[in-house]
RNA sequence: GGGCGAUUAGCUCAGUUGGUUAGAGCGUCUGCCUUACAAGCAGAAGGUCAUCCGUUCGAGCCGGAUAUCGCCCA
């Protein structure tokens, strides 16, 4: 027997067992054994930071990967799903920091290793939130194969491949500027600065001629650098001061005299075509510095404090000072001018503070080419794997957007001044303080020149630097593993446009450079070969969901509420490529109404096919046994079966899914399963169910069948659901352990003439229901009063005849159908049927409302037929239209020239009566 | 400043090579507790497809301009 539902589905009481059931069985563990003979599908998840909870836009990036591999895994692949975490190093740390303000120590006291080991026992305890998250929502991950950027196989990546670099002099150390986070104390890189549109104040100040009369006025945005003043420029092409090249101005509070020189810099269109030149402070200015040969003078330092170089401002914070020296410059004189600016400022990515260009000696990766010999660059390489299609984007429109990044990349800074992340594998010796540092893969035991003591850089790498090495570092390189060999290039990355450039970009440069299975091909070496973008997920208002504005949607709170099976729906409901996601929980609602409708359909079912069973007219065991190709085969059809069978074809969601087309694909199997199911196929089955019938048998037989097809179709979208019914559909003679295993359902060999006579049929009997109900409900019948109606028996013949009868008085409030051979239908009561004569019988009906009805109608089909006439008047439309346009049209125009007939005789004998 | 994208029903959005009368969900209105489901059933209203110009026999879709909004980069 099947098992006896309750009336309404509870999601909570199913998912939690069904997930450990997943996690406790290795459900999804993959094959690394070269001789299985399956396709492989790999993907590796974009690791998400180790200090993170889940949130919305991990769960839409999760559900749509799952969706994928779900479907590749019911097409028969052994799909690897590869898990894990990244350790995001200014992030964690910035937790852990967080925790130790709490308790009144800072990591300076704490020190180093102390710090590192609080920040290993904070991730032991809380660093797996996420991934347990993940097992709840149902993740088909492979567990057994979770990783972390920080593990020692995944370490030892990092050093082989910073070593390597190093050796080709891909990495080198060097003064430069870069972006400083006063707060984070640590460079950061390019990307991980947020420009934001503010408006700023343009200064304008005077410097004095150092000899002589005269000024220049100085237009800036930061006055405070002005004490680190080295030069000020002029463009070289600007004739209005042509004369004050190479002469020398006094910089004003400081004191100092400095050169004026002639440099590009100086745009004489901004604002008074003068610049000053502070090279400790400015990137721009650090490049002029350089072109010119300029001393640096810092005067503000890693704190965000002005030096002692300052002068009186020493120790001021820089914001202080800028206020002082404008207050200052007024006082003196030298301020000719403050005016309203609009300017983009750069703050760091993690805690907003404004980023304060800053010159150390830091790490970098040359991304471009190392000399005229050097084959290819890291960002030469990655731009052909994209540009000779070894990789696909999707959308397509992404790839431009990739390849203009990666032709204008810059040099990337790699270290950061941060405890927690890759230790940089570089050593120096503390008694020959000139000689460059050791770069090894393990730590040598001492200077090879003096024999002295080493000390390792105390810098960390980049957390992206391990990211760009993920999608084979997790399959065990440098070794050559076997899971490397069954796995790597990946067949797809599900990510979010947001880490286009922080991970894709760099996992692509890195993966085509290091060659993993040194396949000495791009096609072999390419970490992946498609990257799916998705969108990003957004509130009901289209606001990007921050904690600050308060409108975070939880994705756990959805789930305890609305069940996993619908958020997920969803999401993929709503995950058109390209388009951001107006989350709302109304639509989450919508879609846990269509879970609650999927369980009460197969409460009836099984409840119909249960009765049946205790009667002795239908067996499940038999079912269970019969083959899976003539489970889809009816045994005594009926149009509907066949029409429900090529309804379920329009619906299968793999294409849609293969194309990462999961609206459609959504779309499709809640229309199949909400319309054309159970308004429909379950409506006509409860007619041929009924007990005691002849068809009951098959009937019953059929329909579980095409709804067990369904399950399996739908399964990759709601999983939980799918798989508690399929578990009670199949009791303990599951063909494979988990739904999640079952065969993707062919879909095919359900063609022919009979098909599409069957689903015409349906069709036109759908048409006439409606047009039915239609018409009682514009003339305010009550629904308890049935009426007769009244068809033409010609085209039908007695088989159907019976069907429809049945049919029509279950679904059309109908008390009996008269048939009449040639039937021509008269009066108001005629129903507008493109195939049929019928026509209700309107007696003891009022019929005032019929008219405006009848109006409206008519105004309608004639405007379509002038719409069509118009069209097939046109002597040009039927030179140079297609044949089949201009057949479809002339068809359609007859069809409609029917039914406007029919109309007008309708009015014509309201009007007589 | 450069680039990308969007603008379709009250709201959120589909609309795949241009071809019949532009669709869905939610919301709204009307009527129904019809023994799977009131988280439901049935019926209905609602749109100059941002604006203008062009290409075409034919444009929501292609091209150009404008407006508004959003995002990315500098």
């Amino acid at each position: 027997m099947l098992p006896e539902l309750n009336k309404s589905y509870d999601p909570r009481a199913i998912e939690p067992e069904i997930a450990a059931q997943w996690r406790q069985n290795q459900a999804f563990r993959a094959s690394n054994d070269p001789r299985d003979p399956r396709l492989r599908f790999a993907l590796v998840i974009p690791p998400p930071n180790v200090t993170g909870s889940l949130h919305m836009g991990h769960m839409l990036e999760h559900t749509l990967i799952d969706i994928v591999v779900r479907h590749e895994r019911m097409q028969g692949k052994n799909v690897l799903w590869l898990p894990g975490t990244d350790h995001a190093g200014i992030a964690t740390q910035m937790v852990v920091e967080r925790e130790l303000v709490k308790e009144g120590v800072t990591r300076q006291q704490l020190g180093r290793e102390a710090f590192e080991h609080r920040v290993w026992q904070w991730k032991e305890q809380s660093g797996g939130t996420i991934l347990r998250q993940m097992v709840r929502l149902g993740a088909s991950c492979d567990w057994s194969r979770e990783r972390f950027t920080l593990d020692e196989g995944l370490s030892r990546a990092v050093r082989t491949v910073f070593v390597r670099l190093h050796e080709e002099g891909r990495i080198y150390r060097g003064r430069y500027i870069v972006n400083w986070c006063p707060r984070c104390q640590t460079a950061v890189s390019d990307l991980e600065v947020a420009h934001e549109e503010t408006t700023g104040k343009l200064y304008t100040v005077r410097y004095l001629a150092a000899e002589g009369p005269g000024q220049l006025e100085v237009a800036t945005t930061r006055p405070e650098t002005i004490l680190g003043d080295i030069a000020v420029a002029v463009n070289p092409r600007d004739e209005r001061y042509q004369g004050w090249i190479s002469k020398t101005v006094i910089v004003p509070l400081a004191g100092r005299a400095v050169p004026v020189i002639a440099d590009e810099i100086a745009q004489p269109e901004f604002g008074t075509g003068v610049v000053k030149i502070t090279p400790s402070h400015d990137a721009n200015d650090f490049a002029a510095g350089q072109r010119h040969h300029l001393p640096e003078l810092p005067v503000i330092d890693e704190t965000g404090n002005m030096t002692a170089a300052a002068g009186e401002y020493a120790g001021l914070d820089r914001f202080a000072a800028r206020e002082k020296v404008v207050a200052d410059l007024e006082a003196a004189g030298l301020m000719v001018n403050i005016s309203d600016h609009p300017m983009a400022l750069g703050r760091c990515q993690r805690c907003r503070t404004v980023i304060e260009p800053r010159v150390s000696r830091q790490w970098f990766v040359k991304v471009g080419k190392l000399n005229d010999a050097d084959a290819h660059g890291l960002a030469d390489g990655a731009i052909r794997a994209v540009t000779e299609n070894h990789i696909e984007f999707v959308p397509a429109n992404y790839k431009d957007a990739y390849l203009r990044w990666m032709e204008n990349i810059h040099d990337w800074c790699i270290s950061r001044q941060l405890w927690w992340g890759h230790r940089i594998p570089a050593w120096y010796c503390t008694q020959c303080p000139d000689a460059p540092p050791v770069v090894a893969l393990e730590a040598p035991a001492q200077c090879a020149a003096c024999g002295g003591a080493l000390r390792q850089d105390s810098d960390v790498l980049d957390t992206w630097f391990s990211s760009a090495l993920w999608p084979f570092s997790t399959f065990g390189w440098p070794e050559e593993t076997a899971d490397l060999q069954q796995y790597y290039p990946t067949d797809l990355l599900i990510t979010g446009f947001d880490i286009l450039f922080f991970w894709v970009a760099r996992m692509i440069m890195m993966g085509v450079h290091i060659d993993p299975n040194r396949s000495d091909t791009l096609a072999g070496a390419v970490p992946f070969r498609k990257v799916y973008i998705h969108a990003l997920v957004r509130d009901a208002e289209k606001q990007k969901m921050s904690k600050t504005r308060g409108n975070v949607i939880d994705p756990l709170a959805m789930t305890e509420r609305y069940g996993t099976d619908a958020v997920r729906f969803t999401l993929a409901a709503m995950a058109v490529p390209g388009t951001d996601i107006a989350l709302s929980e109304e639509r989450m609602a919508g879609y846990a109404a269509f879970a609650n409708k999927i369980w009460n359909a197969t409460r009836f079912i099984f409840g119909s096919l249960n009765q049946l069973e205790e009667r002795g007219e239908w067996s499940l065991s038999e079912w269970r046994n019969q083959e899976a190709r003539q489970k889809l085969q009816p045994s005594t059809p009926d149009s509907s079966d066949y029409w429900i069978l090529e309804r379920l074809k329009v619906a299968v969601p793999a294409e849609s899914i293969q194309q990462f087309r999961f609206h459609e694909a959504a779309d499709a199997l809640y229309h199949f399963i909400w319309d054309d199911f159970c308004d429909w196929y379950l409506e006509i089955a409860k007619i041929r169910l009924a007990p005691g019938g002849t068809e009951s048998r098959s009937t019953a037989d059929f329909l579980l069948s095409v709804w067990e097809s369904t399950l399996r179709y739908l399964h990759p979208f709601m999983p939980f659901l799918t798989e508690e019914i399929w578990q009670g559909i199949w009791g303990d003679q599951k063909p494979a352990a988990t739904l999640s295993f079952a065969a993707w359902p062919h879909s095919g060999a359900l063609s022919g003439g009979a098909v599409i006579g069957a689903v015409e049929h349906i069709k036109n009997l759908q048409e006439l229901i409606t047009q039915i109900r239609s018409r009682r409900a514009a003339l305010k019948i009550p629904p308890g009063k049935k009426l007769r109606l009244i068809l033409n028996s010609r085209e039908l013949n007695p088989d159907r005849q019976t069907r429809i009868e049945q049919i029509l008085l279950a679904l059309a409030s109908v008390s009996q159908v008269d048939w009449r051979s040639e039937f021509h239908a008269t009066g108001p009561g005629r129903i507008i049927s493109s195939a049929w004569q019928a026509a209700l019988d309107l007696r003891d009906v009022d019929l005032s409302g019929l008219r405006r009805e009848l109006t409206a109608e008519r105004d309608h089909v004639r405007q379509g037929i002038r719409n069509l006439e118009e069209q097939l008047n046109n002597p040009q439309f039927r030179a140079r239209a297609r044949s089949e346009v201009i057949v479809g049209a002339q068809t359609e125009l007859r069809s409609r020239n029917a039914k406007l007939e029919q109309i007008e005789a309708s009015l014509h004998e309201l009007e007589k009566k």
